[in-house]
DNA sequence: TTTGAGTGTGGAAACGTTTCCAGAGTATAG
DNA sequence: CTATACTCTGGAAACGTTTCCACACTCAAA
C-alpha cells in the first residue's frame, strides 16, 4: 500500500498540517523542519493522493479537448500546440475526438468530462443552441479554437480575409476564370470554415468585377480523392477555370494530382492555391494560405490557462492569428 | 454550488446509501425507491463527484498514453484506435506527449501521471531498466504498443519479417541492386524499427546469396525530404540500385520525389517500396507494408482495459499483429 | 514587566463519495 | 407461533488531503 501523509508526518516528527504545508511550498516552515520533512518523504517515496487533493481543493488541474477528426493533419497540429502548453503548465490534457454526430451529442448531451475538468477546449466544432446552454450552466471555463459563439471566447483565423487575399493573388497573376473546390458546405457536424472561405472568395471576384459562375464551385467531400474529382469536373467544363482555390491543401493536393494526370503543368498551365500550409505543401510547391496551427493551438491553450489561475479577469473575446500566403510554383511559375 | 447525495437523498426521502446504491446499479433497491431517487437526481442536476468517488474507490477511470512525435501520421493512427476503445470502455484518456529525451526522462522519472491513471500505454518508446524499474516498482498496469521490453505485454508487429517480404517481393520482379533508406539506426528515443527492418533487408538478400553492399544502405533522417536526399545519393552512385526500399512511407515519398525529378519513371525505371500504408499511399500508388495502425491502438487498449476489469487474469505476454504487403505500381507497373 | 504582533506548529473539521454493518420488515419453513 | 433467511434501507466510518483555528513561543515596543 502507498503511504499517506500520516506516516509522513510520523517518521519526520510533524504534524500532518506541516508536511502538507512542505508539499505546497507555504513559506512559514522552519527549515530544518522542511528538510526533515522533504528527508521523510524522500525515504518513503511518498506521493500525494490526488484524489484527496482535487475533493478538497475542488481543482482537477486537468482540462479537456474535445475535437473531431483526430486524423486530419490540421486538427492534430493544433492539439499538438495545445498539449505543449497545457504540458508547460503542468497540467494534463483529457483528449475527446469527435466523428459523428451521435458522438457530439454524447459528449455535449451528457457532458461526462464535467467533474474531471477545471476547463474545456473545443476545437473546430461549431456550437448550437442546445449545446452552450447546458455549457452555460455548468459553469466550466470554455475556450473555442477555430470555431466561434456567442460570449465565449475564440481563437480564430479570419477564413473570408485570407480567402480573399488568396484568390486577389490569382487575380493580380491575370486569372479570370477561377474555381472554388472545397468539402460540403453544411457538413453534419456543421464545421463552417467552407462557406466563410467561399465568401472571401465571391468578395473577391466581386471586388475585380468578376461574374461569379456557379459551375465554378465544387462543393462536394473531403480529402485528396474529392479534390482530384472535383477538379476532373471543372476542367471538363466547355470554358474550364485558369486557376483553381482549394478549401485545403488535402483537396490541393488532388487538384494537382489530376492537372498532372492530364500532362498538363501545375502552375504553368492551370494555377493552384490551397489553404492550410501543411508540411508536404512546400515539397509540392504548393501556394497556399499558412495557419499557424501550433500557434492556434498554444494560443487557446494559454487563454484557458490564464484564465484558471486568474478568474477574475475576463479572458478575451476574440483572438484573431494572422495568416500569410506563401507563394509558390503552384501559382508562379519559376520563369 | 453544485447538489450533493445529500441533497439528493433528502430531496428523495432516502439515505445517502440508498442513492449510492441507484448510482452504481445496485440490484437491492425497491423500483419505486429507484424511481424517486432517479426523479430526484433529474430535478437537481445531480452529478456524482469525481474525486470523492477516486477516493474511496481509489480507482480514476483514466488511462494514460505516452507516445512520441504526436504530429507523426503513424502515431496519431495508433493513437485514434487507442482513444476509440478507451472511450467506448467509459475511460478517459490522458495523453503525454513526447518530442525529446528531457520530456522522456522528466515524464519517466517523475511518472507525474502516478495517482491519476488506472493504467498506461507506451507507444513506440522503447523503455531503458532505469525506467522499467521505476514502473514495476509502481505496480501500475502497462502496455506497450510497438516496442518491446522484458516481461511487460506488448502488442507488435513482426519488422524483420514484414522487411524480409517487402525486399523478396523486389527480388522477386528481378531486382538485385537493391538500396534501403531509413531513418537514424539509434536516434535519440532508442526507437529500434528502421534497425528491425534494416535485419530484414539483410535477411532477404543473405537469403538469395545477393551480396549486401553498404553503399546501399543510407540511414540518415526521418521525413520526406530526407528520404528524397538519401535517394539522390544512391541514384548518385557509380553502379546505382534499381530499386529501393524505405523503412516508412514518408521516406518513400521523398524517392519518388527524386525520382520523378530526375524524369525517371517510379515503378518502370526504378521501383520504391516503402512501410507503413499511410492514407497518401494509394493515391501515390505505393506499393508498401500495410500496417493496421488504428488497430494496433485497439488492440493494446483492449489488453490494458481487459486486464483492468480482470486484474488477476495475466495478460497475453506478446500481441503480433499480421501485416500485409500492398503490391501498387511503384514496384510492379501496370502493363 | 506587560502588551502586541508575528512566526511556526498541530489538531481537527471538512470535502463527497462508497461500503460496512446493523436493523426493520417480510416471507418461508419448522 | 417461532425461527430463519432474505430484501431493503439508513447511519456512520473511511478514504487522504487542505485549511481553519488555536496555541506556544519569540521578540520588540511601551
Amino acid at each position: 500500500m502507498a503511504h499517506t501523509i500520516k506516516d509522513v508526518a510520523r517518521l519526520a516528527g510533524v504534524g500532518i498540517a506541516t508536511v502538507s504545508r512542505v508539499i505546497n511550498g507555504s513559506p512559514n516552515v522552519l527549515p530544518r523542519t522542511r528538510e526533515r520533512v522533504l528527508a521523510a518523504i524522500e525515504e518513503l517515496g511518498y506521493r500525494p493522493n490526488q484524489a484527496a487533493r482535487q475533493l478538497v481543493t475542488a481543482r482537477t488541474n486537468t482540462i479537456g479537448v474535445v475535437l473531431p477528426f483526430l486524423t486530419r493533419p490540421f486538427f492534430v497540429e493544433v492539439l499538438r500546440g495545445i498539449e505543449a502548453e497545457v504540458a508547460q503548465a503542468n497540467y494534463q490534457l483529457i483528449i475527446f475526438n469527435v466523428e459523428s454526430v451521435e458522438q457530439r451529442d454524447r459528449y455535449f448531451g451528457h457532458l461526462p468530462f464535467l467533474g474531471r475538468l477545471d476547463g474545456l477546449i473545443v476545437l473546430s466544432l461549431p456550437l448550437g443552441a442546445a449545446e452552450l446552454d447546458r455549457l452555460s450552466k455548468v459553469d466550466l471555463p470554455v475556450v473555442l479554437i477555430d470555431t466561434e459563439a456567442h460570449n465565449l471566447p475564440a481563437v480564430v483565423i479570419d477564413n473570408e480575409t485570407a480567402a480573399q487575399m488568396a484568390v486577389e493573388h490569382l487575380i493580380e497573376h491575370g486569372h479570370q476564370r477561377i474555381g472554388y473546390i472545397c468539402g460540403p458546405l453544411y457538413p453534419e457536424l456543421g464545421i463552417s470554415v467552407n462557406r466563410e472561405r467561399l465568401i472571401g472568395y465571391e468578395a473577391a471576384l466581386r471586388t475585380h468585377n468578376i461574374e461569379i459562375c456557379q459551375d465554378y464551385i465544387r462543393a462536394s467531400g473531403d480529402g485528396r480523392e474529392v479534390g482530384r474529382a472535383s477538379t476532373k469536373a471543372l476542367l471538363n467544363l466547355a470554358t474550364p477555370p485558369t486557376a483553381i482555390f482549394a478549401a485545403s491543401d488535402e483537396q490541393a493536393f488532388g487538384a494537382m494530382d489530376e492537372i498532372q494526370a492530364r500532362g498538363m503543368q501545375v502552375g504553368q498551365d492551370i494555377a493552384v492555391v490551397g489553404f492550410d500550409d501543411l508540411e508536404m505543401s512546400s515539397y509540392l510547391q504548393l501556394t497556399t494560405v499558412h495557419q499557424p496551427m501550433e500557434r492556434m493551438g498554444r494560443s487557446g491553450a494559454r487563454i484557458l490557462l490564464d484564465r484558471l489561475s486568474n478568474p477574475d479577469q475576463p479572458a478575451p473575446r476574440r483572438t484573431v492569428i494572422p495568416v500569410e500566403l506563401c507563394v509558390r510554383q503552384s501559382s508562379v511559375p519559376k520563369s
